[in-house]
DNA sequence: AAGGCTGGATAGTTGAACTATCCACTAGGA
DNA sequence: TCCTAGTGGATAGTTCAACTATCCAGCCTT
């Protein structure tokens, strides 16, 4: 398959997929000729990929590149390369390193991940931005319960477990692992974003009609 | 309470205030002379709302105007104004109008919401976003089964009905309410995703592990 | 042998969210 | 009273991310 297929194939502009291989998104083709290469059906794959990262779940291209370069380095393990992956897809909050609020509020967290017994790394960009909302919410005014934390910490456990972590081949090869978890993460974290605002629209619809 | 006050209290820099003020994110100060506005507490509350949405939420200014403007509008019913913040809060992907699979997707989103009683208005963007998601599932070969869509779904709704709605004071002032929601939307919102994710990287663990 | 693609390189565009500068003016202290 | 730091308002510039456009030499088909 040649590029321009590729393009139509996908629908995505030949311009921007000669951008996504400069930046090391989709792995170059194979050579034929100092001209011409080829293109084969793993290479629409990952690009149906990037868009849906992209336009869905509005990962940046860094992030996408950090992944995909984690996969290829055939030197880490499974677990580690999961990790990476679930790294990149944080959002990572600057660290507000010396601030009284912010340590007692990362505290909290580690506590709370601590009592329910998950196995988090200490590095984990999450607890940062679990902090982060924390300490928002406080700051305006409607500091979060440890009652609530902890149901939505058991929802999400229940979900992850149950539904998504299920989904995922871990005795496969390692990229498809690795693209699964992605997807799951990535896609099903809209849907249930998506769901839950029609939930509170439908909430809100019961509640003013009464 | 002056525009350098307001700067040092809620760490925003001066230039960029004066953006949110023109932007109309941020209510004019009251004007004192010609040179000279006076600030207060309303203002310090608003700005931090608004970095609150954008640095947790990444909500773009352009959504944060437009739920202001509802909230400004009296004319606005309670239930609309909520609509409007929630719609403002989505993020519209691209019709796809006459696509096949995109319409038969589009039918099966509209036939769930039925299926669940959620009351719903059918210009939700909610159905397209939801309906985006799931082509895009299906297009990377992993398309979501009902089975797993009325999970999520009716876990969103549990949520949304114990923890989020029950905050919101509709009794009380509009603009309380509408922000009420949209903090609540925003931030456990992005709790939830947080907690998703390292429940994920704990399951990860114990699996790969055993 | 000619016209259209191709890969590769380089430069330009768009949109969002700031950020910087300028200016006339004025409040508030020396 | 005068001076100066700070103010509001306007306008223009910056940065970053994600493209998009153009150019060019070379091949491949017709």
């Amino acid at each position: 398959m040649r590029i321009s297929q590729l393009s139509t194939e996908s629908g995505v502009p030949i311009p921007t997929i000669k951008y996504y291989l400069r930046e090391g998104l989709l792995p170059q083709g194979e050579q034929t000729s100092a001209t011409r290469a080829e293109y084969g059906p793993a290479h629409l794959r990952r690009l149906r990929l990037i868009r849906a990262l992209l336009e869905v779940g509005r990962v940046p291209v860094a992030a996408i590149r950090t992944v995909i370069e984690a996969v290829e380095d055939e030197r880490t393990d499974v677990h580690t390369m999961l990790g990476t992956a679930h790294y990149a897809l944080a959002s990572r909050p600057e660290p507000h390193a010396d601030d009284e609020e912010w340590t007692r509020a990362r505290e909290a967290v580690d506590r709370l991940i601590a009592d329910l017994g998950w196995r988090v790394s200490p590095l984990a960009p999450g607890r940062d931005e679990l902090t982060q909302t924390l300490v928002t919410l406080a700051r305006l005014g409607m500091p979060a319960t440890d009652a609530d934390l902890l149901v939505y910490a058991r929802t999400a456990m229940s979900l992850a477990h149950d539904h998504e972590m299920a989904k995922i081949p871990f005795d496969g090869p390692r990229d498809v692992a690795v693209e699964t978890l992605v997807i799951c993460t990535v896609m099903y974290g809209k849907a249930f974003d998506v769901f839950r605002r029609l939930a509170q629209e439908s909430e809100s619809a019961r509640i003013l009609e009464a």
